[in-house]
DNA sequence: CCTCTTATTCACTCTCTAGTTAGTTAATAT
DNA sequence: ATATTAACTAACTAGAGAGTGAATAAGAGG
């Protein structure tokens, strides 16, 4: 479950649709198990790329197919259809952030033993998040990109952040609320929602803040997110909740 | 300029296409030009319901047409293909968004002669924009949904979100630099960029807050953010300010 | 070596989609 | 009143797009 783990096939940046072709060709002297696995995974990066940059509507069968070079026919052979290979795409490294940043919680939870600062948690949070996107390659910048887009789609959305993110994300609240005893959990929850927000536009990486900037800020510069979200986030919280508590 | 200007036509939702056709064809009574104005405006109501639930790719010229009662060949006649309604769509209300913040910032400036605050110059930005959701009707909820996902959309979002709000958003960004003197510029569009992801989730309204909180938050709550969020991100901005320039 | 299974392709089907061109009806201007 | 222009529809094209079922090829197991 090392980050280079689900990143795996994912060095694919500037390979064309022919000489994917050819390594799906002389790959072919493995054994069926390894091909398979091979071969589904070349498929969800392909389709991981393509659907983060053109959603799920924006992007055919075929394309994915062509980037991969196999038959169109072939991703209907793995994955029922397409929504359900989208959704094998979103699975893949939503469970392995969620886990990585549930353990992350734990580990602090106990770290400070059930004493958190708000500031403390919400690093936990994020920072575990934001090293995958750091330090995952392509494939895990890909799947940010895609998460902004399913955070926003009002069709199937949410209920696809909820079925992988609640349990992260009720635990976070739950640190949040032992950080802010007082504090309302109406103001914790929209304090969430403002967190989860700001991230999901780091995640999407539009490039806006460059241009709006003059060059100041990059949306590829996670770093500069983490060096500032938490605080940043933190004493909004403090700020919410005192409003009502002082 | 008022609200119910833009929101117009957009007592739609109950309408099965059937009656609208019918008041299409009522509708014929009246002088050409009103016609015309007209029958834009219900298709881009229309389109605009849509584009903002299945998105650009989601949603097909004769689902739009459909909805409207006309024949799709007609949308075309209207507008030259799918994307330039599409622009329509966005273009619509993002002057009457865009032209309103910015009186809204001018106004709050000369009141304070030239001695802003960061929480002034973000109500003044923020609310502005919010009471547009809350008092605008269906319509302007929708576009406010569409936003949310064009900001979010890597192929041209950032593109058309930048032709639209650059002009609004710096003269934003002016009053928080003439508030916080001591700020790096570059902390100041950090800020910036969370605000504009907690708003864009707002907008969004994908009902994930509601199940999350278990019910104490509502998606549709624009209320609450209205409340909260102006001082939630102020105290944000003081913290990374303050980090360095203290 | 032969059978069984799995990976992959092929040849189609069926439906939809954007868009064009030509035509129809109704308002407008003279 | 009539010629002109604008709003709108009908018919059609050309091409995708997703998905199916049969065919093939290559391994794996006995």
């Amino acid at each position: 479950m090392s980050v280079g783990a689900a990143a795996g096939a994912s060095g694919e940046q500037g390979l064309k649709a022919e000489r994917v072709a050819d390594q799906a060709k002389s790959r072919r002297r493995s054994t069926k198990a390894e091909q398979r696995a091979e071969t589904m995974e070349q498929i969800l990066d392909e389709a991981e790329n393509l659907f983060s940059k053109h959603g799920l509507h924006g992007v055919t069968l075929k394309d994915v197919a062509k980037r991969v070079g196999v038959h169109h026919t072939l991703l209907n052979y793995y994955f029922a259809d397409k929504k359900t290979l989208f959704d094998a795409v979103f699975a893949r490294r939503a469970v392995v952030t969620s886990t990585r940043r549930m353990e992350a919680l734990d580990v602090y939870d106990r770290a400070t033993a059930g004493k958190p600062t708000i500031e403390g948690a919400l690093h936990a949070f994020l920072d575990t998040d934001l090293d995958l996107y750091i330090h995952g390659g392509e494939g895990w910048k890909n799947y940010g990109a895609l998460s902004a887009q399913v955070a926003n789609t009002p069709e199937w959305g949410a209920e696809m952040m909820d079925s992988h993110f609640d349990p992260v994300v009720l635990r976070l609240i739950d640190l949040l609320k032992k950080a802010m005893p007082d504090c309302a959990a109406e103001d914790i929850f929209w304090g969430y929602h403002f967190v989860t927000g700001a991230l999901m536009v780091t995640l999407a990486r539009t490039g806006r803040i460059d241009k709006l900037s003059g060059g100041i800020c990059r949306s590829e510069d996670f770093e500069a997110i983490k060096a500032r979200m938490a605080a940043f986030m933190a004493a909004g919280f403090r700020q919410i909740c005192s409003a009502k508590s002082v």
